[in-house]
Formats: structure tokens, sequence, C-alpha cells
DNA sequence: ATTTTGCGAAACCGATTGGTTTCACATATA
DNA sequence: TATATGTGAAACCAATCGGTTTCGCAAAAT
């Protein structure tokens, strides 16, 4: 199954478990005691991030250990790159006008 | 239907469809044309993105064209922050690394 | 050796998704 | 006025999603 960065972000719980895994890596257990779902269902959302390479998985005796991958989360960045551009220019147009308003105050 | 920017961009017509409107406002037949999809397919995209309000709809006549809001753009950027931090002492430790090995060389 | 714990996987389920086909309706055009 | 065009919406469909329940298995604890 391919899978990518947009749809591994697009539930809220697993956006959610990538904001926990960004300050610790953490087992399943430890991350369902977060949220009001079972463990089972984390393990769900686990494999899809595992599958698209959000996080990688290290082995503990029976424990495993969840860390963030965070260069997965500059895809993001590199796709809003594009839109920056408009933002800047936004900001240009906004100075342009106060700088008019200025003047003719 | 509660809908979120993460959702609206999770798929990838959608995404080029949002990048095509970052060019400029394009009506729907006009976007279809773009893609091997359908009109009325790239019509229920258009909704989806105008209820989470990253396009808005300009009458003209019995054309709309579909405008993007890139102020919606900023929320996944600002999502992304708490990442960055985590990218930014990447970068400091390979620094370090790379300062080490000059010293040792 | 037996029980408990941590985990992934499979089976199942209702809801949602993304697509098509068909329709209704307003606006252009002939 | 009659026809063509641009559009959203509804009905329908197979596929996917996110969750639960149940299971099997290895590692730890008793």
């Amino acid at each position: 199954m391919r899978r990518d960065i947009f749809q591994a972000i697009a539930d809220p719980t697993r956006r959610a478990i990538i904001g926990l895994l960004a300050l610790q890596a953490m087992t399943p257990n430890g991350i369902a005691e977060h949220f009001q779902t079972s463990r089972q269902a984390v393990s769900k959302h686990l494999r899809v991030l595992t599958e698209c390479e959000v996080v990688k998985q290290e082995y503990q005796g029976r424990e495993i250990y969840y860390h963030l991958e965070i260069e997965r989360m500059k895809e993001i960045d590199k796709w809003l790159e594009q839109f920056r551009k408009l933002w800047e220019t936004r900001f240009e147009q906004l100075d342009n006008l106060l700088a008019n308003l200025k003047k003719k105050k």
C-alpha cells in the first residue's frame, strides 16, 4: 500500500501522535495512555506512520519504541514553499499600503 | 460536515488543484482540463476546498472563478513550527560534527 | 513452569471517500 | 424562442478508513 506524508497527517489522532513523538520516543501503550482510544487503534495509526516512514521502530525486549523521523516533516515544508512566495507578496502589498497611508497622512 | 485544511491537502488531485489556483483563479472546467478526471469530480473537490475555506468563489455570469485563500496555507506552516526547532537542532549537531571532523584533521 | 504483559495482525463493522452518471437550472448564444 | 454551455447537487458504487474484538506469540515476571 503506497502512502504519503499528506495522508499520514490527515488524521487528527495521527497528528497528535506525531506531536508526542517529537518530544520523545514512546511505546504503543505509552502513546495510547494519552488518548481515549485503544492500544490497537494506536497500533494501526503507527502502522500507517511506519509505512510512509514518518516513524521508525526500535525494538527493546518485548517493547517497541517509536521514533519520529523528522526528515519526513520537511517534505510538507517543501510543498509549502511554492505558497510562501505568495505570502511574501502579500506582505509587500501590505507594506506598500501602509507606506501610502502614512504618506497621505 | 466539519473539515480541516489537513484533510483538504490529503488528496493528490486536491493538492494539484491548489497548486494551479496558486498561479491564477480558474473555473471548474478550466481546472478539469488539466486532469484526466471529469468536471464533476473536480467540482466535488472544489466543494471540499470551499467547505474548509481554502478557496473562495467569484461569480462571473454563468462561470465561477475559484481563488486560492492563501491564508489557510499558513495554518499548515504554523503546525510545522513545532518541528522546525528539531530541524535546527539537527543542523547544529551536523555543524558540530563537521567542526569536530575539521579539528581532527 | 505458569501467568502476565506488550505487541502486531486478522476479522469484522459502520462511516467516509472519490469517482461516475444523471439531473435541474441559470446564463449565454443562435 | 430554441439550443448550447457552465455549473452544483443528488443518487449510486466500490474502495478505504478508523475503530473494536479477538487472536497468536514472544518476552518478562511470578
